[in-house]
DNA sequence: ATCTAGTGTCGCAAACATACGACATTGCTT
DNA sequence: AAGCAATGTCGTATGTTTGCGACACTAGAT
């Protein structure tokens, strides 16, 4: 049923991207690791109105596209934002919507 | 079961306007517009790899977050773009990823 | 060696998204 | 008025996402 792969590669990335930052709590987990440069998992779920096991699932959808990594500190896992994917994703995102916002339209 | 709405009613909006874009038939949509300033409903979907019905939807979800916008003209319908509203999506994307990219970490 | 704390994975249920054919509606055209 | 063309909506099947409890694993503490 999925036609998803019927599209240009382009599309389909900066639609996995998109996907990928298309729930609130992926949002609010970005937003939290900005803020405290690094953080371990447990500290997410205990910001967050969610169940652990649903945002060490967030946190899995984050890490599988790059936004975020996590690295192994003893028993706890330090997670912090990938600045060099967020980068590229920033750069495909702008690179699709400058003709998208140069084609000005009154309605 | 949704839980989206306990989170902050700015990261609720980006997570909308985030998923309408997340397929890449809406956003070649997008880019087809962009290409050709407006035009009908039927050329969107003899475009597509998709059946007039299902474009029909994608169009739907695109206008009812306000992207695109169509105007009624005889039996036809012109869609384009709205740059208003894809200008305050930008606006409040590139505000959430400014500070967001600004947190350099080097993974 | 046992216990505990911090995590990830599995399996399930409910909700939502995708895709499409069949049908309805509306406005030109003859 | 009858027919056709452009489009939207409904119903339905299938696939994907969200959310969570129960379980498994591992590293440090006792």
């Amino acid at each position: 049923m999925n036609k998803a792969e019927k599209f240009d590669e382009s599309l389909q990335e900066l639609a996995r991207f998109a996907k990928v930052i298309s729930h609130p709590a992926r949002l609010a987990i970005l937003k939290y690791l900005a803020d405290t440069k690094s953080c371990i998992s447990g500290d997410i779920s205990d910001y967050l109105p969610l169940s652990r096991t649903t945002v060490s699932q967030h946190l899995k959808e984050l890490r599988d596209v790059g936004l975020i990594h996590g690295e192994i500190d003893g028993l706890k896992i330090n997670y912090c934002l990938c600045s060099e994917e967020i980068e590229r994703f920033l750069g495909m995102f702008e690179n699709f919507f400058e003709p998208v916002s140069k084609a000005k339209i009154i309605c």
